[in-house]
DNA sequence: TTGAAAGCGATACCAT
DNA sequence: ATGGTATCGCTTTCAA
């Protein structure tokens, strides 16, 4: 047998029923609020799991309930400042909805399907999905578990996994407008190799913006930086010649960190915002709001992607049928110095 | 009893044993190691699992072993870069070990004894604190239902919670003597209001090491931010007058995000280091390195910190009785722009 | 309203 | 090496 606790033996429900002179069952529906039992009843058992200091054993409860309280998070590089952020409101609004999060950290895209998988094991009730892209099979095998699953700001993978996803499209709309109202006549969209699907979409909605604005295509040059993060758009302001003398151009970034390298190494070379450029970022991270910064920048309402995608996990295990949807979260143009508010003043004469 | 799963029905290990043609225990035993399995068995009990796709239910497994492979981590403001990058690190190792993360945010210190509760009822294998101060008496309820729990950076909370923590005290006579080495003569410690634990060492160990170095009690100031991150360390700079005229002061910083609001303020004010004065903050926080801070800055080794913490873990749960250390982890030096490396040109002549 | 009992799925002991 | 079986702790059905 199990060689039995030398110190403290745990407290059952089977102890709480003994002091409280009923059964396990009683326990049960009590302390869950399941079922019918007698005011008396309720108010010993109460008194004697007080007393005992009795806690549920959710091993047990999720065992038997086919279910735990646990809430998978997939993300990865935790380090990137919009991740934390984002991370940080998810674990807010699973704790706040009485559930724990299980997180687990990819360093690869591939990892994603493994990570499903071992929530799975735990009979996760929801699975949150902020990096990488689960191949649609595991998706499925959650579904048939009765998993629901959510992506924030990624493709829809199959027709299984639910969405929520800040409006890219209106995002870039916003740019695109402020920098022409700006007086920007040329533009550049700065991302990185092998960018993530959202800054893909929004450069496409950028260029598609652009459009929209009047602007003919060959005013917009797409600049690739070589790798992801500061550094990045580090290296993109010092390996390319950016600006034509005449044209003001307005630089839209795929996000924040690449804004912040690129706007330091453009400084370096004496370049300036919003003087010698225009330039407004995506994310709106804390750092954006620094002094040395003062990035424009697209805000996307983290506590929002994180209450909608739980709301989502929710309604899809109450449907389990019902198809995948996409929910939008408006997205917001937080003006600062890199690309300021454009007044009236051009329409006063 | 229990609704039948309408779709795909779980697959459990009497399933694999049916097909492979040998009893549950051979197949717990084939899958996990333990016991002996002939050859044979092993194979069949292996081809048949992957055949399945049997994937071990970690609750039932848990349930039985009365541990789960679970290692809860508490953790607060995960926006702040320090931390995010510390939990980054944590759930690599524990990823590495084979572990899965429970992590819980608090937003209040009182708010870190719950959370322990809670990973006690998920029987996890152990608990990283990173952030508030568990009170000493759930501390001891987890020893006793042989949880370690091990803290990063912070007090111990008696004598039952190991703790890593990094070299506040040497990290305290690095600044100090390059503050000295780089003429300062007259210093500041900026912490802000209730500051951590950590902090508040860092100060005391800074105000010796001053001491140490031979500087009188009457050349150090302390500043006390209104509050916590970029925020405070710029009110702090606006709300003070600091430099005296005649000599170079030298600041040290609690954290990385106090010292960056501070030398944006600074700046604002049309002062900067290292011409008016030397800035020295703690943490190594990615944005510490960008281009518009080159902040001067002890390194934390974050990796370090994760895997000592959970090397801790291991330790104890192997030796329950053991008192509990205090484990230090090193830092470094990192030599920028706030307070540039001085070279031996002093000694020259 | 209540309690007895049948699981949930896996593990480890013990006898074979 | 193998299989039967008790057990982990809780939930829920069912009959009383």
């Amino acid at each position: 047998m199990k060689a039995p606790n030398p110190n403290k033996p745990t407290v059952t429900a089977q102890d709480v029923a003994r002091l409280a002179g009923v059964s396990r069952a009683v326990v049960s529906r009590a302390l869950s609020n399941n079922g019918s039992v007698s005011p008396q009843s309720r108010a010993r058992v109460e008194a004697a799991a007080r007393q005992l200091g009795y806690q549920v054993n959710f091993l047990a409860q999720g065992l038997n309930r086919q279910r735990s309280q646990l809430i998978g998070v997939v993300v990865a590089r935790l380090t990137d400042p919009f991740r934390s952020t984002l991370v940080n409101a998810l674990l807010s609004a699973i704790q706040a909805r009485g559930y724990q999060a299980l997180v687990t950290e990819i360093t690869d895209e591939q990892e994603t399907g493994l990570s499903l998988r071992r929530f799975t094991q735990f009979r996760v009730s929801g699975v949150v999905v902020t990096s990488g892209q689960p191949p649609e099979s595991i998706v499925r095998e959650c579904i048939e578990h009765h998993i629901p699953v959510v992506g924030i700001n990624r493709a829809q993978s199959g027709p299984s996994m639910d969405v929520v996803c800040s409006d890219n499209q209106a995002g870039a709309m916003l740019a695109a407008s402020q920098l022409c109202a700006a007086g920007c006549q040329s533009f550049i969209w700065l991302n990185y190799q092998g960018s993530t699907w959202a800054g893909r979409v929004r450069g496409e909605a950028f260029r598609h913006a652009l459009t929209v604005q009047g602007i003919a295509p060959e005013y917009l040059r797409e600049l690739q930086a070589p790798q992801d993060g500061y550094e990045g758009g580090f290296l993109a302001a010092q390996h390319s010649n950016l600006l034509r003398p005449q044209a003001t151009t307005g630089i839209f970034c795929a996000n924040a960190l690449l804004a912040c390298g690129f706007l330091d190494s453009m400084r370096q070379q004496g370049k300036n915002a919003p003087t010698d450029f225009h330039l407004i970022g995506f994310d709106n991270t804390p750092q954006t709001a620094w002094e040395s910064y003062q990035l424009t920048t697209i805000h996307q309402q983290v506590d929002e992607l994180a209450a909608k995608a739980l709301d989502c996990l929710r309604e899809r295990a109450r449907h389990p049928e019902r198809a995948a949807q996409v929910i939008p979260v408006a997205v917001e143009l937080v003006h600062r110095r890199t690309s300021p508010c454009v007044t009236e003043q051009t329409d006063t004469l």
